[in-house]
DNA sequence: GTTTGTGAAGGATTTCACAGCA
DNA sequence: TGCTGTGAAATCCTTCACAAAC
């Protein structure tokens, strides 16, 4: 009877978290963090809530997947909610990326100054293109597609960036998995899938548009 | 007993479609395009499944809720399905859409080739920097925000995109809503919400990296 | 034989509602 | 009192399985 009888803490479990719930906690991250720069210290799910157009409800179920981060009759401290979901995410740390494609859109992306603060460097960079291989972008040398494997290995690479027209992408993407990548961010416009573990999410304008249009007619 | 058994055409209806089965219309729209180019004239669910890595049941499910399309032993007309799910979309027609941002990001998006073809203009562009509004990028002449609500009136504007910082983004929306917009496609890394019958999706790419990390831990 | 369209079953996600704790 | 954490209920979504149609 000297053991706790609290279930065993999820945070250390590789328990099944639902996808849906770990797309949110980005989320949280950062409604977080706004909070914390108004230097607020403490926040109630109702509070969350409101910032995010949810339900507490459903704030509280997400955090209990892995933990128990509350105190009754307070609510989460922020900064320590904070520090614990990026944990979670394994956002404490860099992460590095390569891109796909060096066209309009790669060097746009190559360029973004978003991803840089969160952690995301993007230290290679491919293409298909003979008069582009071999120049340098915004610091950022082009190599040839074939090079793939052998730079993310070297270089420690888990995400892979892809830019690259339509009719390419899937080849690129297998390639990518091929060399041992973890996580794909696709621009190109497929709906590509991603072979075994690895994670892939596709961003394409297009189609949130063409989804939107529906709710459009007059 | 003379009037058919048959359930009232759910292509009229308003009837209740989810949103999850909307998004995914513009998945078939792309894959039936494929299939039409290579010349192939019926489809079965099975094929279009496996094209997407989707069961069939889902598919045939899907397409129920918009009316009979399919004829037993056959399959689907590729063409007629293509041409009747555009029009469910509202596709079958040009929207018009402005751009508010004009910094990097939203002059990537007024230079980026893939709305044309699939029938998005954008017609106007607005920045808050006066040394931009006057400018004109890309043929679209730049104007104040200020103007967002006669231009997007007379120009018959339906979409707006959002490309400007996150602290400036959810003024914009609610300007955008004010103005009678029906859509919203939102670059900045906030999580918007817009009031109302307003659509709008997010388009955030660091938020998809950040979800994916938590998969990538080793 | 093949494949659709669809009720019913099954599974996943969200919300409810309340015991328990500060 | 105020708010969390969580089983149970409700809702939403997907898959099954089969009669009907070709």
């Amino acid at each position: 009877m000297a053991i706790s009888p609290a279930r065993t803490n999820r945070t250390t479990d590789p328990m099944d978290v639902p996808d849906v719930v770990v797309e949110r906690l980005p989320l949280y991250v950062r409604v977080l963090a706004s909070f914390e720069e108004r230097g607020i210290e403490m926040v109630s799910s109702e509070q969350l809530g409101s910032q995010l157009h949810m339900t507490p409800a459903q704030i509280r179920k997400d955090l209990s997947y892995f933990g128990r981060f509350g105190k009754q009759g307070r609510g989460y401290n922020v900064k320590a909610l904070a520090l614990r979901l990026r944990e979670i995410l394994g956002l404490d740390r860099t992460w590095n990326a390569c891109l796909v494609g060096v066209g309009r859109l790669g060097r746009a992306i190559i360029s973004y100054p978003g991803f840089a603060p969160e952690g995301f460097k993007i230290v290679s960079a491919f293409d298909m293109n003979p008069a582009v291989v071999g120049t340098t972008v915004d610091g950022i040398s082009v190599d040839a597609i074939s090079e793939i494997k052998p730079v993310v290995e070297r270089l420690g690479i888990a995400i892979g960036i892809v830019a690259v027209p339509a009719t390419a992408a899937q080849q690129v993407i297998d390639c990518l998995v091929e060399a041992g990548i973890g996580a794909i961010l696709n621009y190109a416009p497929i709906s590509a899938h991603a072979p075994g573990k690895v994670k892939i999410k596709n961003i394409d304008p297009v189609m949130s548009l063409q989804s939107m249009t529906y709710y459009l007619k007059t």
